[in-house]
DNA sequence: GATTACTCTATTAAATCGATAGGATAAATT
DNA sequence: AATTTATCCTATCGATTTAATAGAGTAATC
């Protein structure tokens, strides 16, 4: 299950992007218009400027702005950086790999086999989507 | 994240399968065989048992047993009803949908259509898998 | 210097997860 | 019939995580 975390940071920067302008917004303007607690989302904000994803600026006409191009931000990263790992098990987990205690070998666990397969069909997903597409196709959609 | 339900549940399953006979196991031989707390994994055998997948035989030389062919048990069967929906949020579960509260417009939502993509591309792997499969994978990497 | 808005830490309530306990039930053996 | 074996079932518990909240601190603008 997606975290809400996850899933306000990408509506978040999801709604950044959508703006032609990159003036700052305020936490209070994305978080009514995405219906996210503000304090929540104050957070969130603060992790993707901590890793780079969010510029901010204090004081009045202050907020955050996408640093880089919608284009250039994969999914993968925002996605590992919010929700952490995309495998499913630590065993197959490429950037938090971490062996399991109860399984003596991973090459004979169908559990790790079969989370390989999911794994690399999520990585798929998440390296053939940036921000931009995500937002350029709700675009079409619209008309 | 995986459950250790689930985990748990499809090691069993593949113990089972892995047996050339269906004479019933016992719970306490699985739980041994995959490292698996007994108390959790009775609870997992009978969850097994209700929903179709497992038989079971009380009283001694009792236990559980596999009731289909381990190629008739496909993966979207066992993981929806071990760990619940494929879908990361409701908004896109096929058989568990439920609509987000703050979603407005889910075909505008960024991250609506972004999750279809990755339930899509975890549908085609669990389709894609049997009991069956995942078993004989691990033979084909023994030898 | 007053206002605005981000920064940061701490706390909390609720939910979920993994595990455990213990008695009830049913089948097989003696 | 009694005993043993092993599943059946409910209830509970501790730990962790999640989502949200509170509130004081800092920096920039007007």
């Amino acid at each position: 299950m997606l975290s809400k975390k996850t899933k306000y940071g990408l509506k978040a920067l999801a709604f950044l992007a959508s703006k032609d302008t990159r003036e700052p917004l305020q936490i209070a303007e994305i978080a009514e218009h995405e219906n996210i607690s503000q304090k929540f989302l104050e957070s969130i904000l603060l992790t993707l400027r901590k890793t780079g994803f969010l510029g901010s600026k204090k004081g009045k006409g202050g907020g955050y702005y996408l640093i880089k191009e919608p284009s250039d931000i994969l999914m993968t990263s925002v996605i590992r950086v919010l929700e952490g790992p995309i495998a499913m098990v630590p065993c197959v987990s490429l950037n938090f790999y971490e062996k399991c205690d109860d399984c003596p070998d991973e090459k004979t666990c169908a559990v790790h086999n079969l989370m390989i397969q999911v794994r690399d069909s999520a990585l798929k997903v998440y390296r053939n989507n940036t921000l931009a597409d995500i937002i350029v196709k709700t675009e079409i959609l619209n008309s």
